[in-house]
DNA sequence: GAGCGGAATGACGCTGACGTCACTGAAACG
DNA sequence: CGTTTCAGTGACGTCAGCGTCATTCCGCTC
């Protein structure tokens, strides 16, 4: 209701040939519920969310949804679908040999992006991690196949970049989860403590921080410039 | 039914004295309906999980159930607050000034102990990374403040660490969900890919050299010493 | 072995959420 | 203006899961 189109020009142009119109509509419409999905998804939960709290923030009635979900969790998986291709859009595979983009400024900007999509699109994040996991075995497993996906994509990279002496010794696919698994939870709290869009670029550069030295031990450019470690050195 | 105790011992031995037994009986009843509670939780998810699957699990009645516990709810809180109590108990503050146990050494010692903890308890591990989120309102909250106690301890360690330089720049608290998310996508991981319980030793390895250096750049003790910084240097 | 206390049982009624479908209303058409 | 068509509607029947409670069962006491 309210958001009922009135006739407008439409009607003039072509009366005939047009099957069209009812289809524009129809994609509004879908749109339209799914995105009072997120938003509800986003405030009370997958769990706790009920079909008449969707149609209710849509503004629709609820055999409408029906009419362009198959159910709840239909719905969920499109929005988690559409958010997760956005995500792995985000990652642009990493040019070794360019000369006008350094590895560590492609990396950093793989990191910026994600973060920023984080930011801008709080609600889905928020709905990433907090209600994905445990909606039913099916889905688990899309999820799961998902980032496993990414996690392989950087245990290739960091393998590659170890055999170029770039990436330091480790088992490839353990810093691969490390890594994400910072990421995770860097992003988690993004969207829960609420930062605001600019603060994606003094995120970005801890977080490669993290991942070039580390945090423990000795800072990188020290007075003793040729102890070879220092680590339980009896102290 | 079948896991009925037939009456043995018992009476014989002081048959008047013993008010006790019931209890007994009373506490070892309870413990059964939480072990089964936690397989079945493991295996379906909290939320594909109905009392009937439990009762069914723990070889007893409904009703039987409803005697220990107030609801599905409460016993999935049981099981959370009794492991999360264990895995603050496995953490040790760390001592700074202990001769025989570097700040290392403690360390790796944490690490260690969460990580054994995990595989040690791998249907606990696993419930509370894929279940514990999103289960109400409440008791999300409850989550979140014993993560944050977490994470809140560890910033303070790091805070420390940097004023006595073991520690280097960056925002504690950053420092503390990257490296918490780091952890948390192990323990993950460890429990879904099966690991043995002794690749305890090893993954404490990696992770403590990954808070210790990280991975990118060069390795840790390079011939420039003096060079201030080093990131985005043209390449 | 009669009587008692309390743990255990499971059939039962209730509820909240689901998905359907007979109906409505308005746009499009002749 | 009558007719057709189809998106939209919401009352309704269904059902899975819940929590209760009258009854049964068991072991102990006298």
């Amino acid at each position: 209701m309210a958001t009922r189109r009135p006739r407008t020009k439409q009607a003039k142009e072509t009366a005939v040939v047009e099957p069209r119109r009812a289809h524009v509509d129809k994609h509004a419409r879908r749109q339209q519920i799914l995105e009072a999905s997120r938003t509800v998804f986003a405030r009370r939960g997958y769990h706790q969310t009920t079909i008449d709290h969707i149609v209710a923030e849509a503004g629709v009635a609820r055999g409408t949804f029906y009419l362009y979900f198959e159910d709840k969790r239909s719905v969920f998986s499109e929005l988690i679908d559409r958010f997760s291709s956005r995500i792995s859009m985000a990652i642009s595979s990493i040019v070794l040999d360019d000369p006008r983009r350094s590895v560590a400024e492609q990396t950093r900007a793989n990191i910026r992006a994600i973060i920023s999509l984080a930011l801008h699109e709080r609600e889905m994040t928020k709905i990433l991690f907090t209600d994905a996991a445990g909606v039913d075995p099916g889905f688990d497993r899309k999820l799961y196949s998902f980032y496993d996906e990414v996690v392989q994509l950087l245990t290739e990279s960091l393998r590659e970049g170890q055999r170029l002496g770039i990436v330091r010794d480790g088992e490839p696919r353990v810093l691969a989860y490390l890594t994400v698994g910072a990421l995770k939870e860097l992003l988690n709290q993004v969207v829960t403590l609420g930062l605001s869009v600019d603060s994606a670029e003094a995120l970005t550069t801890q977080l490669y921080e993290f991942l070039s030295h580390g945090y423990l031990g000795a800072p990188p450019a020290l007075p003793s410039p040729r102890s070879p470690r220092r680590r339980r050195s009896s102290k």
